[in-house]
DNA sequence: CGCGGGCTTGACTCACTTCAAGTTGTGTGG
DNA sequence: CCACACAACTTGAAGTGAGTCAAGCCCGCG
């Protein structure tokens, strides 16, 4: 049952801290029911009854919301490693939708578990509050983007935001990544339409910063792109000298 | 020391779930130091060292950042019972600047007391995640508004924001209230210019939606407002359930 | 082979910005 | 009590970045 890669929340988490195997086989547990869901799928929709969180196993997924009148936005974008549903845990219904952008694999496991983690687990309690808080710092930068930032400056940031994030995972990335997205999503992460998404990485190609073919994307010139749009690593650094100790029963 | 009314916190707090003598008086010793600081000034910046986190006693603040080329973005409104720097606590230094719109008065609580936190009130630290979620997705309410609101909806989405996070802390609001930014500052928040937000003021008031006088504001017909930008009111439930049980040691 | 979804491209439009000139209100010093 | 300064707000005119509409292209797939 216990794959030689432990598990894929085990390994996102011990990036960040030294974990104890009393630990390691709390989190393992997680993982257990592994569910497979089509491209396209919906995993959940608005409004839905919120029982689990789920850890990403493979795949891309994004969370969106629609207006009455068609409009969309897409909230989030999730990758493998990635926990789903920490910032509904403070409602009892999903606040957004949440669809599968690719084949996905995920391992859903109980909220009502959760109590048991902030008891008897106080540093994974701690981790997981500090990987929340990081989402959200994300999500400020995000607004900072959609606020204030041309075309040209959110798609550069879109794409050192999903640099920088497959790479924690992924470490050995050139530059080059797989892009499951069409241009109408990227429009509706970035408060664009796909027409002029097209328009901008048309010419963020002929401008040599990047290059594409089908849905691979090449970062040609990260640091200029950095540079555009002010880009900050959140990934990089994680203060975790606030936790409680190890074992500490 | 302690005052006649309880302490900020164990109120705002107290809304939400039932805390025992324990828990109360663990978190009032939060609010030991109160501290105070003028209306424009800066209580840390991007960058600086947060040892501390601060419960809001009283005033109005916001978070924000600049770009190099001096367009800001303001990320965050703050009120009495706010806790700043959850967001921040993920990173040992600030990742955006917070500056006071009024006379404020903060009770500072070193960082590094959350451990004792999550090791010994497994119940407050997971009421301190659950207000760390709810914030989260009242930023992806944000975020939906910049990527896809016009700059009427963006003010009335504003607006309703204000009004119900108001009435939390001060139930008998009647729809008015005093709104200490100026246009600039509000055309930052939402991605706008102040001569637009200006104008845009003054179409919403024509049509009957608001009246003003100075910087008060009164709501005078909150249901088309909330047709208008499609407002969901996130201070009204709060999933609780799933918390560790009172008094569990 | 033909269908359909996604991408590209161009012409036109429009919501919001920029620039600039008033107006209002308010605190301050003479 | 007035005059002045200054910052916030208002208003209008002109400019522009991104949206809308529409046609054509590419390519995988039944």
């Amino acid at each position: 049952m216990s794959p030689s890669p432990p598990s894929c929340l085990v390994s996102k988490l011990s990036h960040y801290v030294d974990l104890d195997d009393e630990d390691r086989e709390r989190l393992a547990k997680f993982e257990e029911s592994e569910e497979h869901f089509a491209d396209q799928s919906e995993i959940y929709l608005e409004g839905d009854l919120t029982e689990h969180l789920h850890v990403v196993k493979s795949g891309w997924l994004y969370g969106y919301t629609d207006m009455p009148d068609g409009r969309r936005q897409i909230v989030g974008l999730h990758h493998p490693g990635d926990i789903l549903g920490l910032a509904d845990i403070a409602f009892p219904h999903a606040t957004v939708n949440l669809r599968c952008c690719t084949d996905v694999s995920l391992c859903p496991f109980p909220k009502s578990k959760m109590d048991v983690i902030f008891t008897e687990a106080p540093r994974i309690a701690a981790l997981l509050f500090t990987m929340a808080a990081r989402e959200q710092v994300l999500l400020i930068d995000t607004l900072k983007a959609m606020g204030r930032m041309s075309a040209r400056e959110r798609v550069a940031y879109l794409l050192l935001d999903l640099l920088s994030k497959l790479r924690i995972t992924n470490g050995d990335m050139s530059g080059m990544f797989h892009l499951p997205l069409t241009q109408s999503e990227i429009g509706d992460v970035l408060g664009l339409t796909n027409v002029y998404v097209s328009k901008t990485l048309g010419l963020l190609e002929v401008d040599g910063f990047i290059s594409r073919q089908g849905n691979k994307v090449r970062i040609l010139d990260e640091k200029a792109l950095i540079r555009l749009c002010d880009f900050v690593d959140r990934y990089a650094d994680m203060d975790t000298s606030w936790f409680p100790a190890k074992a500490s029963r």
